[in-house]
DNA sequence: CGGCTATTTGAATGGCATCAAATTGGGTGG
DNA sequence: CCACCCAATTTGATGCCATTCAAATAGCCG
């Protein structure tokens, strides 16, 4: 293991950037795709740089707009999600820690989407050209993140399923216990209970409903004993249930 | 320019395979994502071996299944879909020539879907360490699938949009337009009319649509002079004002 | 010819959107 | 500290879009 930023390792110098990010749970999930070397932590480490906090809210990129940087989310959530000509939106999907955000746009010329902010967030970036050459110089990598990049491509699938066949209950359970199980792969849950920082017109704009709407089948859930709502934040309140009642298949997450 | 198998090139002998496979259009579309190599063209062509026809509606495989071998469209039309547990199922995208099928199966241990052909098929296929060996020992062609990937991914993202955030008319207009298109990519089309092969239920499962309202849909279009339907064919009538009428944005496809 | 699937239409139901409005709570400026 | 504003939450009423049930027709294949 060769966690380059991880509470295991020995404290070190700043390497690059004003601190060192870390980068540590990005490096564990690539590591859950191919076998990364001490050198390829180092090369993630010199290409992404560390950045100051994002406050809530802030789009980052729109559609349309040329993607000059990648980011990886340090901490704190973000999302992106793309605008219809009458201004509604789709949320495509959420990112946590350790996850990508913008890749797409930085590869394309021009951005099909936009992301933004949801909470505070920490943020790393890379240019487009250590990217490249990062895929191009290190094999390992390059296997890692075509890994990557086929689970979030399962990711949006089945969100893709969840929003063309599933009813709003379902729908909304199905999203709550995807994020649920997100936050504790990365060991930020313990119990029964999980805290989401989403307001219900996100949650709406992620589910393809309206807001009226959703705000009814999450009072369904809530009558049913299942979550607790309120004031930006909606709360697992027996996971287990959850997933039950949501007959959740947690096959395409766990690889 | 380097095309393995295209009318360009002079005739050469099966160098792999029970004969070469016509690769040309997936080196052509990787072609456009990074700048390959004669060498890449002749891995490529060593890794992939040619298969003999599929028949019609035949699953490749199904979810939960171990993908052995990863496939790539040389001719026909292939979908890839997630079914739920009351059998009702979620078309998720469909792939023309020169296309990927089911690698990301490949990459998973399990797979998260299943994929089948629509129409007869030609494909190609590679095994899984062929796969890893063209990432791993070819960072051109590493590169280029990473781009490949991105792609496909806005292709499933803007179709998450479509089943999430339009009115079944709009949606049905859009995956037309979008397959009409993807087929004048592969020079498929010349003038106002396309033909395609798809079967009311199919285009239904893809649209998060009921079969009935589909129907009633299409008939619309139709009466609107738009496209013309009957006997496992939809045709698109009026190809220019299909795209006005679905105020396309082909953005996200031209990259 | 019989069985299967696709296409099509009718009728009724229901899920979800839209419109409207009351309430709440956080943030900000006075 | 209060007044105000704005966004989020919540509920009611209404209507439409889409599903479901039902059935008839048509085309394909064995």
């Amino acid at each position: 293991m060769a966690d380059p930023s991880g509470p295991a390792a020995a404290p070190r110098a700043a390497s690059v950037g004003t601190r060192a990010p870390s980068l540590g749970p990005l490096f564990r999930k690539l590591s859950g795709f191919a076998a990364l070397t001490d050198d390829d932590a180092r090369a993630l480490r010199v290409a992404f740089v560390a950045e100051t906090a994002f406050e809530p809210g802030r789009t980052l990129l729109g559609e349309g707009e040329r993607g000059e940087r990648g980011y990886v989310v340090l901490d704190g959530w973000a999302f992106c999600f793309k605008e219809l000509p009458d201004g509604r939106r789709q949320i495509v999907n959420f990112q946590l820690t350790g996850d990508f955000l913008g890749m797409r746009s930085l590869l394309l010329h021009v951005s099909d989407h936009s992301f933004a902010t949801l909470t505070q967030c920490r943020l790393a970036s890379i240019r487009l050209a250590d990217w490249r050459g990062l895929i191009a110089e290190r094999p390992r990598l390059a296997t890692a993140l075509l890994w990557s990049a086929a689970r979030n491509e399962a990711l949006i699938v089945e969100h893709l399923v969840n929003v063309g066949r599933r009813t709003a209950d379902l729908r909304t359970a199905h999203l709550l216990c995807e994020l649920g199980l997100r936050l504790r792969a990365l060991g930020r849950v313990t119990g029964d209970r999980v805290v989401l920082p989403l307001t219900q017109p996100l949650v709406a704009d992620a589910l393809g409903l309206s807001v009226v709407h959703l705000n009814r089948s999450l009072r369904r859930l809530r009558e049913a004993g299942l979550i607790d709502v309120g004031a930006g934040r909606i709360e697992i309140a027996d996971f287990s249930r959850l997933l039950t009642y949501a007959d959740f298949d947690e096959s395409y997450m766990t690889f």
